[in-house]
DNA sequence: CCCAAAATTCAAAGCGCTTTGGATTTCCTT
DNA sequence: AAGGAAATCCAAAGCGCTTTGAATTTTGGG
């Protein structure tokens, strides 16, 4: 049993007498009293109300006049108990105190919510420590409050989507997991893709001494980036060495420390691909104060996610990327969840989205003698 | 009338044969088959699991038990229909295709979701135009979908509290507006003491000419700010010029563009106040490209939000900043919100946090005969 | 002018849960 | 062993909305 709201101190020694009384005061005009004043049914209201064909065109006129008049909002609670929809799509926010917030997410959320919008949608957010993510998952769908899903943070094998499959509630998912049957509703952008193109550029500039600095180990979009470069590099005769890669959140701090340990080797790389221009501003940073000209001594490639707050052309060095637009994402995934939802049916559409290799100045031959 | 998602094409022309009849089949076990499983009766269960004293221990195991085995879990909507409660807290978002998204968001977000997560709270997060902040909220609190409301981006006279307050639905505010009556509940941290404290720091140090690179001119956080840098300057014989002041959104690329246009002066500033450290970001890269060296030929505070993905620390040279956590400001509002929720009863509390000025490299004596 | 078909409108039955107002049982005290 | 309080448990009444199945009014052709 999950600590319920109702448990809140005090809550279980009080006896019942008018229970949450004050709630009840907060009335707006419900569907009864408005249907009394115009002197019309429910039904002939609600159906007015919903754009069903069987009403007069004057009558209904009178209804929206009156909904102007009274401020009539309809009940969503009562909306959804009745129809079994609620107007909402559900995301679970992993998070816990020490668990660092995600740029990334703020951005995608900018997504949802532009599509959302339009449709008059809104969001159930149910936060989660992120270990209990499938049982958060199933509790927000059991709830009843959301009539769609969206499941991020991919993961190898990840329990989620086997999870929501037996569920008939429609959902899907940014990215892809990994090892398991690909026979669900996702989008992604083709990260082995991306970084292969990245690296390959990189390989074919001569540079021979590469490494990545990565999002977390455990998602299933750092571990395609790093796929991706391993294969380019291959082609290409090379091998990532793994004391050239770094796993961690995507911060500049991380990409600071990242870029550090790897110029204290004693074959640096000249070559670097970052998961996020937030890891790349940290490892820029490192390369300059090491005295290293970004795009002559060293090159560097970054993911680039399309976040306003920071943007790869406005470096000192203007960076290279592979960009994808995070935002388009989530109103592209807003757009399926809502369609999903209004015509009952979810098919298990796929969409794989390319990344564009922009080249900036970050990117150059490999110095001699390298 | 907005459009409602019943709206969606297609659904006018369909006659109402099993409309939704999908939905439906999304069962499952409720209170009624769980108590007819038991042989107790709905209300029994229910008092059980609301943790009512009228119901033997043994009974209530029993019940326990049985919630574990069928997976059982309450109906939100119609938990929500029957007490007026809901357990979520609501927001409403401003976005709009081409309107940036907000790093600050995110880290907030991530506050009021450690809080809430403990007492099994969600969030339903309203998109809105950010024109239409008011009516979104109106029916936000209208549609029954949330037991109190979180308001953020106070603008001057912000006409949102004075609707609030007509309603009886239980609100918090983040920061506080201007010019408008302040008996209602805020938590907000001392911007201009902030500002103060900082400006009056560099004026000390011998700085005459000053910058101020702050947030977008409608928030009242802004304005706070830059009154409270006006206010150190005065005391000290000194103004803000105002072709010295820079107000936009925060982002990297407004702090790199401010700092190139300042130091065009004919009299360059050489102490600055950035209102983020996002802009702050931008503004340093300006100032190296200048061939400035921070802390020497020029002088930066900069207000740090505590964002996990850059910290002033790590800068190359360390930003000293006025310090206060908008995470621990998120947790301590969600707190207050669930606080007011489960009491029923808001009081008009008010906190004003003062912000930790933190010196670091970034700030040093004004050069000598500027 | 009549009657069936079409166009409107309505009363009433839920949706799943909480809470009221009793009913029933158990426990103590005298 | 009786009487009353305390402890448990229950039937039924909503919460505000949608949808069914049917009633009522209009319309149009013969």
């Amino acid at each position: 049993m999950p600590k319920r709201f109702g448990t809140y101190p005090g809550n279980e020694e009080r006896r019942h007498p008018k229970r949450f009384e004050c709630f009840k005061k907060a009335k707006h005009v419900n569907l009864k009293q408005l249907s009394q004043l115009l002197g019309l049914s429910q039904t002939t209201v609600s159906r007015a109300l919903n754009g069903y064909p069987e009403v007069n065109a004057e009558t209904r006129q009178r209804v929206l006049d009156a909904v102007r008049e009274t401020g009539y909002r309809p009940n969503r609670a009562a909306q959804r108990l009745a129809t079994g929809r609620a107007g909402s799509i559900g995301l679970v926010m992993p998070t816990a105190d020490g668990i660092e917030s995600d740029v990334h997410f703020g951005e995608f959320l900018a997504g949802l919510g532009d599509e959302a919008v339009k449709h008059d949608f809104h969001f159930v957010i149910n936060p989660s420590h992120p270990e209990e993510e499938v049982a958060t998952c199933r509790r927000l769908v059991a709830s009843g409050n959301v009539d769609a899903l969206f499941l991020a943070y991919m993961r190898e094998k990840d329990p989620r989507i086997a999870m929501m499959k037996t569920l008939k509630t429609p959902f899907v998912v940014h990215g892809r997991s990994i090892g398991v049957p690909t026979d669900y509703p996702y989008l992604d952008i083709d990260n082995t893709g991306a970084f292969y193109d990245a690296a390959r550029l990189l390989a074919q500039l001569g540079h021979r001494h590469f490494a990545l600095i990565n999002g977390p180990d455990y998602l299933a979009f750092s571990i395609r980036r790093k796929k991706g470069t391993v294969q380019a590099l291959a082609e290409h005769g090379l091998t990532l060495r793994e004391d050239c890669v770094q796993h961690s959140q995507m911060t500049d701090e991380h990409g600071f420390r990242a870029m550090e340990r790897f110029l204290q080797l004693e074959t640096p790389p000249t070559a670097v691909l970052c998961s996020s221009t937030v890891l790349a501003l940290g490892a820029v940073r490192a390369i300059n104060q090491a005295g290293l000209k970004l795009g002559t001594d060293i090159s560097l490639i970054a993911h680039d996610d399309v976040l306003p707050m920071l943007k790869p052309e406005n470096f000192m060095v203007p960076l290279t990327t592979t960009r994808s637009s995070l935002r388009a994402a989530g109103q592209r995934i807003a757009r399926r969840l809502i369609a999903d939802i209004l015509t009952l049916e979810t098919l298990p559409q796929q969409e794989l989205w390319k990344a564009d290799l922009i080249v900036r100045a970050s990117t150059g031959p490999a110095p001699a003698g390298k």
